[in-house]
DNA sequence: AACTTTGTACAGTAAAAACTGAACGTACTG
DNA sequence: CAGTACGTTCAGTTTTTACTGTACAAAGTT
């Protein structure tokens, strides 16, 4: 029984799930695949390496890695004597989590709160013009209900990222469990 | 200038807010406005009124549901006389976005606490075995201790989930900014 | 029971996304 | 300054995913 092949396989299978879990967060197989290889190289890698260990190009290798930091699943260290970039994986996951809901959610509350802010201005000056149909105007008053309703929950769940942000979340749910 | 008009333009503009933003969770821009649509549309439809109204195929309006009640955001209404389903929109966020999220997440979490603990146990018993390399063991003692982290990480997830599903959440971070 | 109406499975097609290799620009080296 | 090593851009290709139309099964109607 060769131990570093058991060791392998185990890395392989581990590997496996954490991609197929990214890829239930919108992050492709490969690029989940090179996050989980990251994080069990105990040493940064060069885009060759993992060129290399993926058997994937190295084009595919530079415009992953820029997705895994931009998610700052992984970042650039500076090595003194070698010209190419070093990549590591994040290896904290509470961080891990922060950042990437952080990011995605933020990007998406802006974009709401303006639309439906901009929105509700626009139906309350339709609503409150005399020259509509009444039926209109009934219609209008829903959707600014709805939107408004939308808005408060888009609110909250900024208060939320606050809160991961802050890292107040770990008040509320602590990460070790004893602590509670 | 038509009230109606305008009224269907903010709408239109909102739901393509709405799609955009359940695209970044993952969720494709057609199924994204299918739900946008359901969601200003004041009484449920059917699949039929869908297709109309996207002009799309019965088949796509007919997965694209689908794939929106196993997500919790549309459930299927019943109507006297009618043999046609109905369907309407899940209108609250708070319970949409719990439900969203502990579907996602606990899939996740189970399938990786699974694989985690499983190949935790493999590699203690093979740091223990006395026929292995050195340098192997210490990899191996590496990987035990990435995987724990990476199993208390898990762990603090679901205890998150259990806060989004028993609603403590809120406790927390209230729906309403003024009961802070 | 025959005839409708309705939703869905399935196979084929169209559209989108991932991936690659060649070419390029930048920065380091001698 | 020429030469080399590196990462990235871009166009083309492959693979995957989304979408459609037909065919079918289930349930309702007469």
């Amino acid at each position: 029984m060769d131990g570093k092949e058991q060791l392998e396989r185990v890395r392989e299978r581990v590997i496996e799930t954490i991609a197929k879990n990214m890829n239930l967060y919108g992050i492709t197989d490969s690029i989940g695949r090179l996050y989980g290889m990251l994080y069990f190289h105990n040493h940064p890698m060069t885009l060759d390496e993992m060129k290399e260990e993926l058997g994937m190009s190295k084009t595919s290798m530079s415009t992953s890695v820029r997705t895994l930091t931009d998610l700052k699943m992984v970042e650039k260290v500076w090595k003194k004597g070698t010209r190419k970039d070093l990549y590591q994986a994040e290896e904290d996951w509470y961080q891990t989590f922060i950042d990437f809901f952080s990011i995605k959610w933020r990007a998406g509350i802006s974009m709401n709160i303006a639309a439906m802010t901009k929105s509700i201005l626009e139906l309350e000056r339709l609503a409150k013009s005399e020259e509509i149909d009444e039926e209109v105007r009934a219609a209008a008053k829903i959707d600014i209900t709805k939107m408004k309703a939308a808005l408060s929950y888009y609110e909250w769940l900024n208060r939320l990222v606050d809160s991961f942000e802050s890292e107040e979340i770990f008040d509320f749910i602590p990460k070790n469990k004893d602590e509670l």
